[in-house]
Parts: C-alpha cells; structure tokens; sequence
DNA sequence: GAGGAAAAATGACTGTGGTCAACTTTTATT
DNA sequence: AATAAAAGTTGACCACAGTCATTTTTCCTC
C-alpha cells in the first residue's frame, strides 16, 4: 500500500489532537503538560513537536476543528429575513458561549488569535478567516438588500464589527462585562452605534461653535 | 528615622523596576530571566516575587509609568480645535507607535491588557482605564461642541473607539497590514465609519426589499 | 541595648515548554 | 533481499517562571 508514511502520521496528529480534547477539557489548558499529551497519545513528547510547532498551536488546530462546526451551526440557525444588527448579535453571543465556555481556555485562544507570535500566525490568520468571512457574508447579504451602505469595503467593515466582538470579550475578561447579559446588552448598543454612527442625528440649522468635519 | 522599612521597599521597587527597563530593553522581554533581572537589581530572585506577582506585571508597571508619560505628551500635542476624527487618530498612532516600538513587547503587554489573568487583572484594568479616559475626555468635548451624539453613554462610545483601536492592532501582529500607513489608512477608515455609521446614507425613496430596523 | 516578634529576603527546588543528537522505521534502488 | 538514504521518533537535557522553608533584617517593648 502506497503511503504507509502518510497514514501513520495522519494517525499520530489525530492520536494527539484526541488526546488534547480530552486533557484539555479534563485538567484544563494550562494544567495539562506536553508530556502529559504525548503520554496519553502513546508516543514520545519530542514528536509532538515535529507535529506542532507549539503547545499553543494544538490549542489552535484543536479550535479549528470545533469552529469550523461551530460556525456552520450558526449559520443554519440564522434567520435570512431577521434585521442585519440580530443576526450579528446571534453569531456574537454564539461565538461568545464556545469561547468562553471555559475561561483560561479561551483566553488562551484570544491571545494567540488576536496577538499572535510568529510561530502561530498562519493557523491563527485560518482561523480568524473562517470567522471573518462569517461576518463578511452577513455583510454581503445586507449590502444586497440595501441596508448597508455599499461604498466601504466589505472587509473593513467587517472588522468593524469583529472589532466590537473582540472589545466586548476583553471587557468580559478584564472583569468590566460580568453576566452574559451584560455581554449581550453591551453588544446591542455597540452594533447599533456601529450602524447608525456617532455623528449627531440631525446637523443644527444654526450653531455657534465651528464645526468642521472630513470630506 | 521612621519608615526605613518602607524606605528600603520603595528602593527595592524602584531598583526592580530599573533593571526591568535596562533589560528589556537591551535583550527584549522573552529573553530577560527574572534571574537576571534580579541579579540586575542586586536581590535574590524570589524577593522579586514579594513585589510582583508575576513576570508580566512588571511589564505592566514598567508601561504603567510609561503609559502616563506618553499619554500626557499625547494630550499637549492636540490641537484642541481640531475635528475629532483627526484627534482620534492622533492618539492612536501614537500609542501605536510606542506599543509597537518593540514588537515582542508589545505583544505580551496587549496580550494581558486585553485578556488578563486574574492575578493581573488589576493592574491592567488601571492602566486601560487610564487609556480609555483619553478618549472619553475626547468625546466629552466632541458632544460639548455638538459633533457628537449625546444620546450615547461615553463610556460606549470610548469602548467602541478603543475596539477600532485594538482592532487594528490585532491587524498589524498577524500581518495584515504591513507598514504604519497601512495601519493609519486603515484606522481613518474605521473611525470615519464610526463616526459616520454603516446604514446606507440616503433612504430610498421607494424600496422593493424588505426593510426592518430596530428601533 | 537585650530579647523577641514581625516583616522581608533568599536560593535550592519543582514542574514546565521546547531542543536535539542519537536511534528506529520506511522507502527507493539495485 | 541487501543496502543506503530519507523520514520519523525519542527521551535526556536545558533554561525558565514561580514556590517555599529557612535565614536575615527591622521594629517594638522593657
């Protein structure tokens, strides 16, 4: 049989990957060690690093895997008729409850996703594409339907709102945002800023200050 | 003389802190041991760890400092009558220019400011504060002056300024865009979105699509 | 200033992520 | 099937962050 290789390294990376979602969601991230994973994988600790260039990065793939469901999950639960600023909402606090379903987890995953070290930047950049071109179709739908301005770029725009996801996050970790509803109303009012803009509503007939604005 | 305890700890912190400075930046912040950095300091190295709780939160001190330093600079040089979008950018570039100034660095310290661990949580949740209350100082003026909206707490708003600014960020450590322009085009971009909003500017006279906003 | 209690400093020690020279297995060649 | 080259595996090893029982320094009371 051709690829006796292939095969058997195909084995060992999901021979540790399994290893990682259980380890991982036994002892958490932090509390189980490489050799640990190697020892529950039944092979030897050096090899999982010609596998993975780091302990983060099996966190990484092991993510890939989980959000690649999570994400057409969302879709399929996406009503196409609701309004733009729900249907975000939904894949926020979807995204929101797989994230953080364990804290020191995701916040692991954050840090990697958001500032990533060299070593990791390719699956890290996989990753966050998946999950921006989720945004970004939801932002091509509505731009079709016209409720969404069609002179910026769908990309920017879309890291507008991906913007918001990360802050909102941040504020939950850092303690600012402490229930999900909290969460969910925070990101209620940051979409809805996002869509209708900071400027004031209507521009005073008459003003007294000097009022200058950009193109 | 009253207080030498309190004296020689002052010293101590002080003396920490300086080898920080020296060390971090001579061989960067991955590369410098606590070892070293208390044999720099002329301690042992778990005294250290009666001052700090963790490597990084001398990182954080460090910026701390830093950080109030810069953002006083930042303040003299705004030109108070500016518009505000230009303000806004003002600010970012130069945090981004001194969070950037040495990668790695920067990495760590965003890495903790926007996801702490809780044995952090404090000091990063001071040093953000710090931060955040440049921008709400900003949009305070802004709605005093009428160019912005007053239905809006200026906490969300601030929020959602420093989410672009984090954003961007995220942006430039997985490579998405390049060189300080890249970053500061695409930051224009983003602010004059917030500013503007995402909704389409002109509602159509007469629509065939189904068109539901909330509220 | 002697004695003892409280506070602070210490460095040997632990468990960790990651490396690498030596070793084993697979493949290609004859 | 013998052999050599290439690919893959390994665990002893390294440097590191962080801990803690022990020692040293400061303070308070008489």
């Amino acid at each position: 049989m051709a690829g006796l290789r292939e095969q058997k390294k195909k084995a060992t990376r999901a021979a540790i990957l399994n290893a990682a979602i259980n380890l991982f969601g036994e002892r958490g991230y932090e509390r189980t060690s490489v050799s640990a994973l190697a020892k529950a994988a039944g092979i030897g600790k050096g090899t999982i690093y010609s596998y993975f260039s780091s302990k983060n990065e099996i966190l990484l793939a092991f993510c890939e895997e989980e959000l690649a469901f999570i994400n057409s999950e969302i879709k399929s639960k996406l009503d196409p008729d609701a309004p733009l600023a729900e249907k975000m909402l939904l894949v926020f606090m979807s995204e929101f409850r797989f994230v953080t379903k364990n804290k020191e987890f995701g916040r692991t995953l954050l840090r990697e996703m958001t500032f990533p070290k060299e070593i990791t930047i390719d699956k890290s950049l996989k990753i966050e594409e998946r999950f921006l071109n989720l945004f970004v179709s939801l932002l091509q739908e509505a731009q079709e339907k016209g409720v969404l301005r069609t002179d910026i770029e769908l990309i920017i725009a879309g890291g507008h709102f991906y913007s918001l996801y990360l802050m909102t996050l941040s504020a939950w970790y850092s303690g600012r945002l402490l229930s999900e509803e909290d969460v969910q109303e925070t990101l209620k009012l940051l979409i809805d800023q996002a869509l209708t803009g900071l400027l004031p509503r209507k521009i005073p007939a008459s003003s007294t200050t000097d009022q200058r604005n950009n193109s």
